[in-house]
DNA sequence: GACAATTCGTTAGCCTGCTAACTATTAGCG
DNA sequence: CGCTAATAGTTAGCAGGCTAACGAATTGTC
């Protein structure tokens, strides 16, 4: 006996979901050269202008070394560039350079493809309520770390 | 202007919900030195007996070489064993341990503490509606590769 | 002012996602 | 029966998720 129908649970769906959206995306940037995530870097830039890294960690909800790794590569690319904080000196802020600015344009327009693609046949209710659902679990996960639930 | 709201997006909420899902479970899992991908083919053997790799892959919706090196990982730690096919020699059916067997009885109790935490305070209609609009979107993304898309 | 606590960014190492390419084997067709 | 196409599993390399640990710098407290 099973005990668990793990094949059915929201993990599963939230997993196999989530990568194929991941995937989809990824295809699409592939003649750019960037990738999703690098495409997420340079949505906050462009929402908020420059970041520190820290910062940029927290939006993309994300642990500071990997966004470092993610950094590295765009740097090297010459998508973003680092540079100290005039105020601070732990801190280095992040800004997105002119080289990015058309590449950001096509990352637009693909974000745009895969979400029709994603979205196909529901209508505005139902996705907002998609949203409204993975916000609820996401904020639930958030809270009451695992140890503390253990313990008891 | 940003011209796109990334951070509103279906694609963003999936990402960040996914993995405060992923830690939530992994973290759950750490005392039994187990993954969630790893808890993952436990499961798949469990629910349908030996497989090959070829269909555990598919079952997963992984790649056949992301798959090798969990398993690699796995048999390591003694949790499953390949055997040739005696019928097939191209394949390896894999089978769980007997030492695998408590494993899966912690991963089972992880798993309903994760899930109760993640569902809290949605009704059972909420929970079948998230699954049903994340089978939608995940079938959405299978159909109609890129490629025939952007050529266009 | 001294010192402890905290923050920031980094490095190392592990886990897991992918594509590309490869070898061994089986299936199918003429 | 011979040959091509397809399948199965693997290796290599890259991208990106994490934890643990570290050094540099700032903040807060006494």
């Amino acid at each position: 006996m099973l005990d668990y129908d793990f094949d059915e649970s929201i993990g599963y769906w939230l997993t196999v979901t989530t990568q194929r959206y991941h995937r989809a995306f990824n295809d699409a940037l592939v003649p750019y050269g960037i990738t999703f995530r690098q495409s997420q870097v340079l949505g906050w830039l462009a929402l908020e202008g420059e970041l520190s890294q820290a910062e940029l960690a927290g939006k993309m909800m994300i642990e500071p070394p990997t966004l470092v790794r993610i950094l590295d590569r765009m740097e090297r690319d010459g998508l973003i560039r680092r540079r100290p904080c005039p105020t601070d000196r732990r801190r280095k802020l992040i800004g997105a350079t002119a080289k990015s600015k058309p590449v950001w344009a096509k990352i637009v327009d693909c974000a745009k493809v895969i979400r029709a693609r994603a979205t196909d046949g529901l209508t505005d209710r139902q996705q907002a309520t998609l949203k409204k659902l993975l916000g609820r679990v996401h904020e639930n996960l958030l809270l009451q770390p695992p140890a503390e639930l253990f313990d008891r």
